[in-house]
DNA sequence: ACATTAAACAAACGACTGTTTACTTTGCGA
DNA sequence: TCGCAAAGTAAACAGTCGTTTGTTTAATGT
C-alpha cells in the first residue's frame, strides 16, 4: 500500500445521480455505477489480488483515475461495494427472522436457517451483469486471509450472526452453546462453498447438481443442516 | 502468463537429496526444499496472486532465479507442491477406507466420513514450519476460479472423491444418488471452511471454538455431517 | 457574466511482477 | 588433475501494479 491519500476534492455523495434527461427511459448508468458493477463481477471471478484497476476501468469503459476519484483507492472500492450490498442482506435476514417471530411464537429451526441462508444466496443476483457476482465475492473473501476485506466482511455481518446463533440456541434448548457454535461454523462453510460455486461438484456429478440453482440448493441444504443441528451433542 | 518455457537444463530428480554429511543430524534442507516449505506457507497465507517470487525467495534465503531453475515457473512451483502433498492425502484416504472395509464388512457412515476428512485435516501439518499450511492452501484453491490451480486440485482428488461417494451410497441404501451428491458437496464446504480457518468463528465465539484444533473439529464435524447425510431425502 | 465545483481525462510516477540471460561456483567421475 | 554438468547467482528485461498529477469539460450558484 502506498499511502492514505486524502482525496483532492470531497467525494461525491453516494446517491447523487442526475435524473435521465428527456424520456423516462432507463437512465444511463453513471461512471460510478458502472465501476461498481464490473468491479463486483471481476473481483468475484479473480479475487481482489487477481484483478488490476486497469482491467476494471477498461471493462467499464471508464478512465483509470475514476476509481481514485470516486472511491479513493482499490480498498475503498471494495468498501463501497460492501456498503451497497452487505447491509441489505443483513437487514433482510433480520426482517425474515422477525417475521417468523411474530406474535411471540418460537420459530422452527428450519425457519431460522431459511431466514439466514436465503438472503445470502439470492440477494444481489443480477443476471444481466454476469450473475450472482457478489455472492461469489463474499465466498472468496470468507476464505481469504486477514486483509481489510475480512474486516469489512466481519463488521457487516457479525452483529446479525450473533442474533442468529441466539435464535438457534433458543430453538434447540437441549444443545450446549459450544455445540451450536461449532455447527454454526459448519453451516457457514456449507453456505460459502455453495456460494462460491467452484464447479467441482458439477464435474463430479456430470452436472446433476448445480449450486448455481439457488432454489434447489436451499431446498437440499436446509433439511441437511437442520438434521445436523438437531443431532445429539457430542461427549 | 508469459510462456511455457522449457528449462535450460533437465530438472533435478525430485528425491535427489544428498545424505547429511558427518553426524546423522537433521540434514540441512536443500534450496528446493526450502522454497517448497516457505512457498507453501506464503501461498496459503496470501493466495497465489498475493505473493511475489521475490517475497518467497527472500523468506527462503534463496536466489530469485532458483525458482525458475528448480520449478520452471510459478505455476510449476504450485504443481510441485501438490505433487508432493496431494497424492499422500488421497492415498491415505483410500487406505483408511480399505481398512474399515476389510473382511467384506460394510463400514459405518461415520467410519467413511472419518476416512475422508481426517487425512485432509491432519496430513502435512508441520508445526515447525508455520502450521497447517497446505491445508489452508487447499481451502483457498477450492474457492478460487478456473485457474491451473483448480485443475491440479481436481486431478489430484476427483478419483478418490468418486470412490467415497460410492461408499457413502452403499452405507445409505435408501438415499437417491442425487441427494448423496448434494450432501457430499455440503460436506466439502464444511471441510474447506474448517481448513481455511478464517478466524471468523473464533472472533464470533470469543475463542471458544477453534477450527485449528483438528481433533475437536473432527469430533464435532463427523456426527454433524453423519446426521445430515442420514436425514430423510427431500421430495 | 463570473466564480465555483464535481467529473472526467491523458500521462506519468516509482515500485513491483514473473521470467530470462549470462556468468561463476561447486562437486564428482574419469 | 582435468572435464563437465549441475547448482547457484546478479543483473537486466518487458510489463503491470496502484496511485498521483495537472488539465479540461460541464454544470451549478451568484
Amino acid at each position: 500500500m502506498r499511502r492514505a491519500s486524502a482525496l483532492r476534492t470531497s467525494r461525491p455523495k453516494a446517491g447523487a445521480v442526475k435524473p435521465a434527461r428527456g424520456r423516462a427511459a432507463a437512465a444511463a448508468p453513471s461512471v460510478r455505477e458502472r465501476i461498481l458493477i464490473v468491479a463486483e463481477r471481476m473481483f468475484a471471478e479473480h479475487g481482489m489480488e487477481g484483478v488490476g484497476l486497469r482491467a476494471i476501468t477498461a471493462a467499464a469503459r471508464v478512465n483509470l483515475a475514476s476509481i481514485a476519484y470516486h472511491f479513493g483507492s482499490k480498498d475503498g472500492l471494495l468498501e463501497a461495494l460492501f456498503a451497497q450490498r452487505a447491509a441489505p442482506i443483513a437487514q433482510e435476514r433480520l426482517r425474515l427472522l422477525a417475521l417468523c417471530c411474530e406474535d411471540g411464537k418460537t420459530p422452527t429451526l428450519e425457519q431460522i436457517l431459511d431466514a439466514f441462508l436465503r438472503p445470502a444466496l439470492t440477494l444481489g443476483v443480477q443476471p444481466q451483469f454476469g450473475g450472482p457476482a457478489f455472492v461469489k465475492l463474499r465466498a472468496r473473501l470468507g476464505t481469504e486471509p486477514e486483509t481489510t476485506a475480512r474486516k469489512i466482511l466481519a463488521k457487516a455481518f457479525d452483529q446479525s450472526s450473533r442474533k442468529f446463533i441466539d435464535a438457534i440456541a433458543q430453538a434447540l434448548p437441549g444443545q450446549p452453546r459450544e455445540e451450536i457454535e461449532w455447527r454454526y461454523h459448519f453451516m457457514l462453510g456449507t453456505m460459502f462453498y455453495t456460494m462460491a460455486n467452484s464447479g467441482r461438484i458439477q464435474s463430479l456429478t456430470d452436472g446433476r447438481c448445480d449450486p448455481g440453482d439457488v432454489k434447489r440448493a436451499l431446498h437440499h441444504m436446509i433439511p441437511f443442516l437442520a438434521a445436523g443441528f438437531r443431532s445429539a451433542p457430542v461427549s
